[in-house]
DNA sequence: ATGGATTCGA
């Protein structure tokens, strides 16, 4: 019977033929078997989650070492936690572990420390003559952000090492970027194998060394499809988007990584045509294919297409979204401002229980803060299981360029008492809710508590957030004497800000002494001229001197002037400042017309627009 | 009776 049920598991392929063995092997008795259940665990685990395998262990009243090490298993890359909590059981329940309850721990593992506490169990139970154990210890180390000694250490100290353990050094070597060290391993070892060759390949092409790798790679006796795509990417790091080509069409059997390596490699060098030929060319895509076209229309700025592809890709239905895909696909919609898109999206992962992790949680709340949805936002970040330092600064933005700058610095004083150590990056959200509310006792607090207290170097941005809040509020000279006293020379930004200062503010004769502190400084600029010649003539300060200075510089540098499009169906109108050609202009102008009267009542402050 | 480590693409 039991022999009979393994080989019903063994053929199971879906979810719900493994419920109904599962069904079976309680009928006759067996959920006590050691036997069958760590393969039911480890099924389970697979198709459908960790918790669901944990569960069946929780049945067992008598689990052996094999029960106990396939439920460690279930946690690889899912809960450190747990698979620590599991070994911990085990030993409580006086289970000897083995080799294989190592192994696997260890590829559960993510913190240094964790690893120590562990391999200092290894060695008092004496399991450091397991090649397979070393192998692992030395994979953890290499991976774990601890430093290359403890890798060198475990490998000098192995008394066996086999194939698998070279290629492991070599691997870590490489991703340290010990490309010396990785080369000596690989010409002193006394076999390889084609993993060995891959990961020198491989190793080579990741850190810039194309050249390299290309010699290694002609050298290399048995290629295969995995030796032929590090080096079409090795070519792609380098944006060397021509011999990746060759190469790629060289290829004897293109797979899937071939095919979706080169969507990447042309994505990133701005040629989205091509990538998206290749795509279009391309059999049997998979969710990583798709992702990278839905990441590389993003991150060429071409968010409508994005959504198009994701579109396709549910309509093709060949593979699930996944995690990386929904975040691409919010980023897409938070440029858009696609509200509908990002309503969709959140209804997709609550209805295929995607779980909310971290970056996506994240985009979720970008997404609905930038849709002008604050209360989906805050929806979004209460429900986050976990949050990081990203989370915080997420909605902290999204208070702020939504007007609720009071709510942002209260939420940051929250973060703070949480006791979350605050970066420079959301010092950065804080400062501009304040520049947007105006609050400038609340901004020097802030600026303060950043330098002082948590010992962060201001940078350009904090400065330009300070200059802002101090002009905006009609301090000047104090708002000039802060870029003085600033570490950092001041760039355009900063610029920038105290001319719109003295715009807001009339102030004539600072704008004279900016003009010649600006045009010492950045002479070649056309942007500036433009700038200050508009904002004198506006203040109705347009004196001969000032207009002489800048005259003579600004020959022969006209500005390029600033162009919008929206598309609306399948039209896409095209906007410049102040231009007259729309054949929509009057309702045009008569829409800004009313939407200034109506800021004017409520913030005393028009929008811009002149109708000539 | 039982299970393990290394290389390429988002």
């Amino acid at each position: 019977m039991q022999q009979k049920l393994v080989n019903v598991l063994q053929k199971c392929q879906n979810v719900r033929q493994i419920k109904q063995t599962h069904d079976q092997i309680i009928v006759h008795g067996l959920k006590d078997c050691n036997f069958i259940v760590p393969k039911l665990m480890s099924l389970s685990s697979d198709f459908i989650s960790p918790n669901y395998a944990a569960n069946i262990f929780g049945c067992v009243c008598t689990p052996n070492v094999v029960t106990y090490n396939n439920l460690i298993k279930c946690f690889i890359g899912k809960s450190h936690t747990d698979a620590i909590f599991s070994y911990n059981r085990m030993r409580e329940a006086q289970i000897m572990p083995n080799s294989f309850t190592f192994t696997s721990l260890f590829r559960c593992l993510e913190f240094l420390d964790d690893g120590k506490c562990v391999h200092g169990q290894v060695m008092k139970l004496g399991f450091l003559s397991s090649v397979f154990v070393h192998n692992t210890i030395l994979d953890f180390y290499s991976k774990c952000g601890g430093n290359l000694g403890y890798v060198w250490m475990v490998f000098d100290e192995m008394v066996e090492r086999d194939v698998i353990s070279y290629n492991t050094m070599i691997g870590a070597c490489m991703n340290h970027g010990e490309v010396e060290f990785a080369i000596r391993l690989f010409e002193g070892m006394p076999e390889r194998n084609t993993v060995t060759w891959n990961s020198v390949i491989g190793g080579l092409s990741k850190t810039g060394n194309v050249e390299l790798a290309r010699t290694v790679f002609n050298k290399m006796p048995q290629k295969n499809t995995v030796s032929w795509n590090s080096m079409v990417s090795g070519y792609i790091m380098v944006g060397d988007m021509r011999t990746a080509q060759a190469l790629f069409d060289e290829v004897p059997e293109k797979s899937v990584v071939s095919w979706t390596a080169m969507v990447t490699g042309y994505a990133t060098v701005g040629d989205l045509e091509s990538a998206r030929r290749i795509f279009d060319q391309m059999q049997g895509k998979n969710v990583v294919s798709w992702n990278a076209m839905i990441a590389g229309y993003v991150n060429g700025h071409m968010f409508d297409q994005a959504l198009s592809v994701f579109h396709n890709m549910l309509v093709d239905g060949n593979c699930k979204p996944n995690q990386v895909t929904l975040i691409s696909a919010l980023s897409a919609c938070s440029h858009l401002g696609a509200h509908d898109h990002g309503k969709w999206i959140d209804g997709y992962i609550k209805k295929n229980n995607v779980d909310l992790s971290v970056p996506l949680g994240n985009g979720m709340i970008d997404m609905f803060a930038k849709c002008g949805d604050l209360p989906s936002a805050w929806e979004a970040f209460h429900k986050m299981p976990k949050k990081c330092i990203i989370t915080w600064t997420t909605m902290i933005s999204g208070l702020a360029v939504n007007g609720h700058c009071s709510k942002a610095l209260e939420l940051f004083y929250r973060m703070c008492r949480d006791g979350l150590k605050p970066d420079d990056v959301i010092f950065i959200a804080v400062l501009t809710a304040c520049v947007h509310g105006g609050l400038l006792e609340d901004g020097n607090r802030v600026f303060d508590l950043m330098v002082k207290h948590y010992e962060i170097k201001p940078r350009i941005e904090h400065y330009g957030c300070m200059v802002d809040l101090l002009g905006r509020a009609g301090k000047l000279e104090e708002a000039v004497r802060f870029t003085e006293s600033m570490h950092l020379q001041p760039n355009a930004v900063i610029w920038a800000t105290l001319l719109a200062a003295c715009k807001i503010h009339g102030n004539g004769e600072l704008l004279e002494s900016l003009t010649d502190k600006i045009l010492a400084s950045e002479p070649t600029n056309p942007g500036y001229l433009t700038l200050i010649t508009n904002i004198s003539s506006s203040i109705g300060r347009w004196q001969n001197a000032l207009n002489f200075r800048l005259v003579a510089r600004q020959q022969g540098a006209e500005k390029v002037p600033g162009c919008s499009a929206i598309q609306i169906g399948s039209c896409v109108h095209e906007f410049l400042a102040k231009d007259t050609k729309h054949a929509q202009k009057k309702e045009i102008y008569q829409i800004l017309g009313n939407l200034n009267g109506e800021l004017k009542s409520v913030y005393d402050m028009p929008v811009e627009y002149t109708y000539s």
